[in-house]
DNA sequence: CATATGATGGACT
DNA sequence: GTCCATCATATGG
């Protein structure tokens, strides 16, 4: 259904970062289609970027100096946190998945997360993969491809007036530039977003 | 093999 | 609002 091509994630992460809000994140598990408007992104970017996990090296940074539009899933806290690499091969960059509104197959993600509250289902990045059942084995796939069991869809457009920029999340050293991305008024934007 | 660290979440006051 | 459990990586012995 009007998958993005590769071309799409061949760019610089944060033009892609702000290109992704609006865009529909199609996870399919067991046959079943769980999907969600993509409405909070952050950028990342590798070695000039203090923040970015491809500055210490090693197989992550690997995944981020390779192609374009294959998920990176990473560990952190106990978490899974969903990336979508960026940039042509040889250029590192990738962009993080931080919230999505959910709009398919909304009992299911419940089950997996057994949470009682809608809006508290898929807002941070931890958050959706489990609501969407990403682990580690969901690592390199390419989301521009049918037959990939994790996809991204043409959404709906975002007005740039709808969309809000600030500071990146719990990053000891970010970059002057503003690098994540949220659509304003979005109850799915993660909240503990607030501390800035 | 042991240890430190964090792109966090959730439980609790 | 505050606090701490958690575990995949990275790095050092």
């Amino acid at each position: 259904m009007n998958i993005l091509p590769q071309s799409f994630y061949e760019r610089d992460p944060k033009v892609v970062a702000i290109d992704l809000l609006g865009k529909i994140l199609v996870r399919t598990l067991r046959g079943i289609r769980l999907a969600g408007i993509i409405v909070e992104t952050e950028a990342y970017y590798g070695k000039k970027d203090p923040a970015s996990r491809a500055r210490k090296g090693g197989k992550l940074a690997e995944i981020m100096y390779g192609e374009a539009g294959y998920t990176l899933i990473y560990g952190v806290h106990g978490n899974w946190l969903l990336n979508i690499t960026t940039c042509p091969k040889g250029i590192p960059g990738a962009v993080l998945i931080r919230a999505i509104e959910p709009v398919e197959g909304i009992d299911l993600m419940m089950k997996l997360r057994s949470v009682k509250r809608l809006e508290h289902l898929t807002s941070g990045p931890g958050k959706l993969t489990k609501a969407l059942g990403i682990t580690k084995s969901e690592n390199l796939l390419p989301v521009f491809s049918k037959k990939s069991c994790i996809t991204i869809e043409m959404g709906k457009e975002i007005k740039p007036s709808m969309i809000g920029k600030s500071h990146r999340i719990g990053v000891r050293e970010d970059l002057e530039e503003p690098l994540r991305f949220y659509v304003k008024g979005n109850p799915f934007v993660s909240k503990t977003s607030l501390r800035l």
